[in-house]
DNA sequence: TCTCCTAGACCGACCGGTCTATTCAGAATA
DNA sequence: TATTCTGAATAGACCGGTCGGTCTAGGAGA
């Protein structure tokens, strides 16, 4: 049963920490809502900054599974790609309730005073723009994008614009900015393709 | 001394919260960085809640300074206008030791939870789109932008996607991301005037 | 004196984290 | 196969510290 245990307080432990950031979400809390006992809890994790480094693992396989799943898609262009790739993410922003994107979120309550999730969100960060901009790179080479373009700061561009996006989403609880940003950004990238 | 103590504890609110967040800042550690008592305190506001509404709205006053002497320059072309302001917020971040914007820090930290502070910074964020969807409207009738183009929804992208640059800011502790976006933003926003 | 503000001791609740006891599946031994 | 052993995992009482907030007393200006 441990590793089910352990399962289930990063998959729980994920919604919550969605909802409540870090500080506002204790382990008691956690604990209720899966009936684990303390002790197992510091059984697996070494503190609830462990669990929660943990946590952001946990969401960054979830997003590299709608990586793979939007850049790998051969029926796409690959600019359609990275726009199905942001969509993917949409759709799982909606099922969460709208609650926008955890590496924001966290990013944006710890940062201030947390170096080790700092570093930690932004390398994510960096993950993700390390593939958008291959991506990126490709639709390059096949002329969607201007020959002078420069994929990695467009996809950091993208992925900024995008967590900005999020947030709004997020106070309004509402998708629609997600949308506007995108078709502005694409609208704009391949203006003078 | 009323007054000045309540200013002090705003003023040295501001720059605490935008460190630490809400959940992080303890008004202990206020007290003791302002030497102010915590009968003082509950004096002057009637909760720690009340208290950081405040903050943010003394901190949206100097939003407003900002709004006021970028929109208002008339020696320069509207859209340098809404260039300006956010180049105005810049240096401002800059100052504060690139901790990026506290109404997205705040937004993203608390809208999970608490609906007050969800409608108070969407507020903001509603408010600060207006005056710059006037001044788009503006560039518009003068040729800046394009006849068709949309001055509230364009605002609210330039304002969504500076969020955004504004979190990889505060992360990077560097203010480059700012700058791309903008450039990026204007350079989209102009080409088909 | 009356009102505003300062002053800080004090409160119960809750925080993250520790500690010890117990359970239990499976390896080891015979 | 039956028994013992062992270490991982469960279980929750308990800890000191800190949290936001209250209360009462004192001081200062009208």
């Amino acid at each position: 049963m441990a590793l089910n245990t352990k399962e289930q307080l990063l998959e729980v432990g994920l919604s919550m920490l969605l909802k409540h950031g870090y500080n506002d979400l204790g382990i008691q809390a956690l604990l209720e809502a899966t009936g684990v006992p303390k002790g197992s809890f510091y059984h697996h994790f070494g503190s609830k900054e462990d669990f929660a480094l943990q946590v952001v693992d946990r969401y960054m396989q979830e997003v590299h599974q709608g990586l793979e799943a939007a850049l790998q898609d051969q029926t796409l262009q690959p600019l359609d790609r990275a726009r199905r790739f942001f969509e993917l993410s949409r759709e799982k922003y909606r099922q969460d309730g709208h609650l926008g994107c955890m590496l924001g979120a966290l990013g944006q309550e710890l940062s201030g005073v947390n170096p080790t999730f700092a570093r930690k969100i932004e390398n994510c960060f960096s993950v993700v723009t390390r593939h958008i901009a291959e991506c990126l790179e490709e639709a390059r080479q096949q002329g969607q994008l201007a020959p002078d373009a420069d994929p990695v700061e467009l996809a950091n561009l993208l992925l900024n614009c995008w967590e900005g996006a999020a947030l709004r989403s997020r106070l309004l609880r509402d998708p629609a900015p997600l949308d506007r940003m995108l078709d502005f950004y694409f609208a704009a990238a391949t203006r003078d393709a």
